[in-house]
DNA sequence: CAATACAAAATTGCATGCAATTTATTAGTC
DNA sequence: GACTAATAAATTGCATGCAATTTTGTATTG
């Protein structure tokens, strides 16, 4: 029952957290040969990964030409920000009118570990930000909601890969705090003024500066292969 | 340059189009074997387009077990509504503060198209009836929106095809009419009540009847243990 | 006759091999 | 020496084969 972990499933996980920890940057290539090597497994099953992959926007798989971690452009960011806010306000407004019963529990007890996490340096604080939403998400039930926000979250993530500083904090932490305040008070206005507020900063900082891409994606790899935290 | 149709490409467009008229119904089994028979392509191609239409939410497959129609359940189905909702009024605001210059042709163009479709009776209608709304989404620009709304269209598709009624006209032509107007004259407060008007008209039609309730056979059976014939 | 255990058929998960396309390298011409 | 043509290398697209899992059918037992 639990073995559920079929391989391509493995290297799907494997390659999505090093995309989302940023250990692999856009525009790294990725040959279906060195991946299957990587992980002693066939082309077939990291061609799947691949493909679960490009329709989750994390990777582009151009025809005949292979796949490579997607590289956003500035426009795409815009759109991604632009419906995110869309969409994180539609959690916000659902989660003040209903809050399940340890869901402030549940939020706290996560921004915790993204403290300690910031705290250690771990390239997991890159991805526990991300998935502080994505628990917001949650809190609504609406599985849904839960996959969109989930995409767009990871598309922000390579956002900031591509464009933001190197390791920054992605998410300012305080403003996880005084956004878990305003929800317990059920006051959607300071909670979207909160979102917003904090989107934009994240937004701001993915336009500050470019950088490019580095190869060796073997030795990266080794360390994403065993599973999950 | 024009023949980008790989052979999963293909599959994957046309089972889409046929899942999309109804042709295939929920819960229809869809063995690989079978589908690389009928279209003379290899299991792989087969495969690679199920696993595609399975994270659009068309299909749904289980581990050793093979791909299936997606049967959404009635709770899904109000996740689904709720969420349209809530995109759609995002394409509309967009699309009331800056329309593309052809963009209500190309609208009436396409209501045109529904109402031959209708009068000829083709299942074609059922499929236009939902890509009006991937167009208005379209003339928003923004790749990421056309992305989700087709997900959620396609979603909704479904949704009917499981409890609407059999080939009732999805979407009222009228009210797409009416919302052109109002998308005309710039008018975000009338669309967006003609939006939620349309989709709530088309959501109760999905709660009225209730066809068979599919793969749990037993219910199936149930109406059958007492009834000799 | 119902229930369980076992065996056979069907179906998926995965690996490998070959053909086709793309990219890199080399040879030839001006 | 730079530019184009031809060839070689690398990489993907697809088909097929085998092992593993699930499902169906059959026989045995109480």
């Amino acid at each position: 029952m639990s073995t559920n972990l079929s391989r391509s499933d493995a290297i799907y996980a494997s390659l999505r957290r090093a995309i989302l920890e940023q250990a692999l940057k856009p525009g790294t290539k990725l040959p279906e040969d060195s991946i299957g090597d990587t992980f002693s497994v066939s082309r077939t099953s990291a061609r799947n990964a691949l493909l679960r992959l490009a329709s989750d926007g994390l990777v582009e798989i151009k025809p005949n030409r292979g796949a490579a971690v997607a590289m956003p452009t500035l426009e795409e960011a815009e759109e991604v920000f632009a419906l995110r806010r869309c969409l994180e306000r539609e959690v916000i407004e659902r989660l003040c009118k209903r809050m399940p019963r340890d869901g402030i529990d549940a939020l706290i007890s996560h921004v915790r570990e993204e403290e300690r996490a910031l705290q250690a340096s771990s390239p997991r604080s890159i991805r526990l930000a991300g998935e502080f939403h994505i628990l917001l998400a949650e809190l609504t039930g609406s599985k849904l909601l839960i996959d969109f926000i989930s995409q767009i979250v990871s598309r922000s993530s390579l956002i900031l890969a591509r464009f933001g500083r190197p390791h920054s904090a992605e998410c300012g932490i305080d403003e996880h705090v005084q956004l878990i305040e305003a929800l317990k008070e059920q006051d959607p206005e300071t909670a979207s003024r909160i979102m917003d507020h904090h989107l934009h900063a994240v937004e701001d900082r993915a336009k500050t500066d470019d950088k490019d891409d580095g190869p060796d994606i073997t030795e990266i790899l080794n360390r994403y292969m065993s599973a999950s935290e």
